[in-house]
DNA sequence: TTATTATTTTTGGCATGCCTAAAAACAATT
DNA sequence: AATTGTTTTTAGGCATGCCAAAAATAATAA
């Protein structure tokens, strides 16, 4: 198999069962890879012998050690380089997955370690995702989502969950960045909208933006 | 066909007419490409279809303006890549060419502007070979690497990018020195050495050897 | 429990881009 | 013009990674 292809099927596994379950299904890949369910089934095989995964047919798939090792190593490229074009090169939050999505692939550690220490060898990315250090380890926070917070509490907005470019946008322009202070004023019963102060501005999101949004308790 | 496939043809089309006359054989391209030249002829055909070259078979091969454009535009990516590794992020020159062969198959022309302009839009590289700009227009130097030269062309040798003793020792044994009055002779196809007339004497030369002397057209 | 629906796997196919071996075309000598 | 040697092309094959359609399996509902 080609490296590419590997490492994307590695990364979308790791996803998919760090957001959901620890195990994924073939459609979940086929959706997110968008191709073909008979597609991931070989090629699930494959990645079983070459033990990245392991993959019980008809059940799911999950990542071995030497799977994830290497899912953590791709996400740690991708997540320095979205760093490193956003702080560095002045792209746009909005710009920097596409283009990471790329840079990913080029698997040189002395790039990759040289860039990070040019970042201070940040913990996080600009969306708020943590970055896995050169051994793979990865800092796990409380973040809890936008939505699961408490009126009258203070927050702080550490990312995002949907890295879609109207999405990233629509924050954009909302204020909603990176490392803004938010105090929740209410939560409407019936939609369960938001109504939230935003560095001195009022702003009302829906439940469904507030799903997407990553914060921070100021405790 | 790949878009990288298709890059990785043209570009080495590119380099080996400039190097050597206009058309470039299969032969050539096959070393170059390390496969076997079979595979070239098919590749060449889909190309020729695609517009990028006009293939005569039994002939040879050149760009057409297409390909040409966009063999320029990915010499012009590796070789910003390369100026900004090492300018930049502090690799060694030895370091570079490898890592860009990677890179410059990114084909974000903002991300590529971005790091040009921290360079100061160069017009060379470290090495001396020349930038294409955004447009693929190149800067011509009537200064060029004795390895790029024509066969039955004057030359007269102008200096060295290879500062070593060994190396300028053996070139003043050989009578290569600067001011000296060359005749390219032919070229080795297979180690591209260089049987040249220098001052009345004949000399072989490797291709290693050729690429760290810099001559001056005699047009 | 059986029927229906959804998911997964099997099967057979296809394009890409490479290969080897052998034939054909071309070039260089004699 | 004929022979020799090199280069190019043809022909048949192979691995990768995808597809569509059919068959098998699992999950859900009646």
């Amino acid at each position: 198999m080609r490296t590419e292809t590997i490492e994307n099927y590695l990364k979308t596994i790791y996803n998919l069962s760090s957001n959901n379950t620890s195990v994924v299904s073939n459609q979940q890949l086929a959706n997110q890879l968008a191709i073909q369910p008979a597609s991931v089934t070989e090629s699930l095989r494959k990645l079983h012998d070459l033990k990245y995964v392991i993959y019980e047919k008809s059940y799911g798939t999950r990542l071995t050690a030497s799977g994830s090792k290497m899912a953590l190593g791709i996400i740690r490229r991708h997540r320095i380089w979205e760093t490193y074009l956003a702080k560095e090169l002045g792209f746009g939050w909005d710009e920097v997955h596409e283009i990471a999505e790329e840079l990913e692939h080029i698997k040189n550690d002395k790039l990759i370690n040289k860039l990070a220490g040019i970042l201070g060898n940040p913990l996080f990315d600009p969306h708020g995702d943590p970055i896995p250090d050169e051994k793979g380890k990865i800092q796990k926070s409380s973040f809890i989502k936008l939505s699961e917070t408490k009126t009258d509490e203070d927050y702080t907005i550490m990312g995002v969950t949907n890295h879609s470019t109207p999405f990233l946008k629509y924050l954009e322009k909302q204020h909603l960045i990176i490392g803004a202070k938010i105090k929740i004023k209410s939560i409407e019963e019936f939609d369960e909208s938001i109504h939230l102060m935003c560095e001195k501005k009022e702003i009302n999101i829906s439940q469904k933006v507030a799903e997407s949004i990553i914060v921070e308790s100021k405790n």
